[in-house]
DNA sequence: CGCGGACTTGATCTGTCTCAAGTGCCGTGG
DNA sequence: CCACGGCACTTGAGACAGATCAAGTCCGCG
C-alpha cells in the first residue's frame, strides 16, 4: 500500500533536475553527501519527520525529493517547500520540528545529528549557504501564494521545473529550440497543497494550458514545453 | 511629507514587543547589537535595500521594524516578512538582494559588509540561529497565505502581535485577565500586502472582529483583546 | 474484464475583489 | 475658531475567480 501512484519510473532521475536548478545557485564546493553524516533512506510517501518531533538531527537530501508541510486542526494542508538534491532541513527556532517532512520519491538522506551538527563549523557553514538560497525560495512562494493568480501560480510551478532557466545553472534558456520535457514528479493534490489552491482548479489550470497549446503531455506529470518564454509570460513575474 | 500617517508615538517603543516575542523563542547570548558592525539609520518609510541591489551587506534590526517585499511588475506588491529588534537581512542566494527593504518605523540598523561577515564565524553562527526562526515564521506564514481564511489570516495577525503568547517567552498567556493591548504598527494596506488580501478586506475583517466583540479600538492601531482564547479559536490553528 | 484511484469536467455557490461612495481625522489657512 | 482639503479608512453593491459538490473518464492492475 506504498506503491499507489501510477508515477513515471523516470521521475527519481530526472526530478533532480528541475529543483537543482532552481535552488542550486552555484553547484560550487559542495558536492551533496561529501561530507556525510549517517546516510538513511525512505520509501515513497514514507513520513521522515512530523510536527512537533523532536529536532534532533539535520537532513540534507542526497537523491530523490522530500516535501515540507503543515496541517491545520481541520486538515487543510500547505506543502511549505518542495525540497530536491542538496537542500536541507530538520532545523527549527526550538527544539521540535515545526514542519513536517514526507518522501515525494524514494529518497537517501545524509543525516546529521544535533551534536555533530553543532560542533563542525564547517559542515554548519555549508548547510548555511544552502539555507540561504531555500530562504530566497520561500520569498519567491510567499510572492506567490499571496498575490498571484490561479493560472500565474501553475505557470510558475511548471515554469520552476524547468531546469537552467532560474537558477544561474548550466543550460541557457533555449531561444526558440525545441520544445522542453520536464518531469512534475507530484501529483494534482501535491501540486494543489503547494500552490494554495484546490485539486480541481490545478485540473482545470493544466487543461487549459493544453488547450492554449502553452503546454502538451500525455501522462499528467510529463509536460512538454513548446514555447517557454510564452510560459514566462503567464507567470506574472515578467 | 515624511511625516503623514497619524501612527502612536508609543508605536515604536512597544513595536519591538510584538515581533520580538514572535520571533525569539530563546533571548539567550545575544542582545541585539552587541558585535556591532557600523551603525545605521533610516527614516520611516526609508527604502533601505531595492529588489535586485547588490547584496553586499547583512543588517541586523538593533531598534524599530523593518519589511521585506517583493513586487510583481503589474505592481502588486507581497509583504514577506515584519522584522522585529534582532532579526536579520540581507542575506541572500546570489549576490543580488531577492526582496527589497523598507523602514516601517524610524529604525537602527547593524550593518555587516559582507567581507566582516564571511571572515568572523562566531557572527554567522550568531546570525545563523536568528534565520532558523525568521525561517520557521516564514513556514507559519505559507500556511497563512495557503490555507486560511481572511478572518482567520486577520486573526493570526493580531495574535502575532501579542507578546509572549507563540514565542516561549515572558509574560504567560494570561487565562482569563484583563484586556490586552497591542498596536499595530502597519496601515491597513501594508497588512493587506503582508497577509495576502486587498485593503477593503482587512478593513472589513478588522470592523466584523469590532462589531463581535472580539477586539476592540479607537484609533485603528491600537487594539483591545477582552478575550485572547476566543481571538485564538479563530486564527484556525488551534 | 472489471475494479479503484487519480484525474477531469460541469454546474453552482460563495468569499474575496473591484469599483464607488461615504466618513472621520488631522493639519492648514482664512 | 472654523471651513477646507487630503488622506486613510470604512462601507456598500455587484462582479468574478476559485471553491464546492457531483458526475464522469481514463488508466494501470488484479
Amino acid at each position: 500500500m506504498e506503491l499507489r501512484t501510477n508515477r513515471s519510473e523516470s521521475g527519481h532521475a530526472r526530478y533532480d533536475a528541475g529543483w537543482t536548478a532552481l535552488l542550486n545557485p552555484a553547484p560550487d564546493d559542495d558536492h551533496p553527501g561529501r561530507a556525510c553524516g549517517r546516510q538513511v533512506r525512505y520509501k515513497q510517501r514514507a513520513l521522515i519527520l512530523a510536527e512537533g518531533d523532536e529536532a534532533s538531527a539535520v537532513y540534507e537530501v542526497i537523491e530523490g525529493g522530500v516535501i515540507l508541510f503543515k496541517l491545520l486542526p481541520d486538515g487543510r494542508r500547505q506543502i511549505i517547500e518542495v525540497l530536491g538534491v542538496g537542500d536541507v532541513f530538520g532545523l527549527a527556532a526550538s527544539s521540535v520540528s515545526d514542519v513536517a517532512a514526507e518522501a515525494l520519491t524514494p529518497v537517501r538522506l545524509a543525516r546529521f545529528e544535533r551534536s555533530t551538527f553543532e560542533g563542525d563549523s564547517r559542515l554548519r557553514d555549508r548547510l548555511f549557504a544552502r539555507l540561504r538560497a531555500q530562504f530566497c525560495a520561500l520569498h519567491d512562494h510567499a510572492l506567490l501564494l499571496g498575490r498571484k493568480s490561479a493560472q500565474e501560480r501553475v505557470t510558475t510551478f511548471i515554469a520552476r521545473m524547468v531546469p537552467g532557466c532560474f537558477g544561474l545553472d548550466d543550460t541557457p534558456p533555449k531561444p526558440g529550440g525545441d520544445p522542453i520535457r520536464v518531469d512534475l514528479a507530484m501529483s494534482r493534490q501535491e501540486i494543489a497543497d503547494y500552490l494554495g489552491l484546490t485539486i480541481e482548479t490545478v485540473s482545470r489550470t493544466f487543461s487549459a494550458l493544453r488547450r492554449s497549446g502553452v503546454i502538451a503531455y500525455r501522462k499528467q506529470d510529463e509536460v512538454e514545453i513548446p514555447n517557454i518564454r510564452r510560459l514566462f509570460h503567464m507567470t506574472g513575474s515578467e
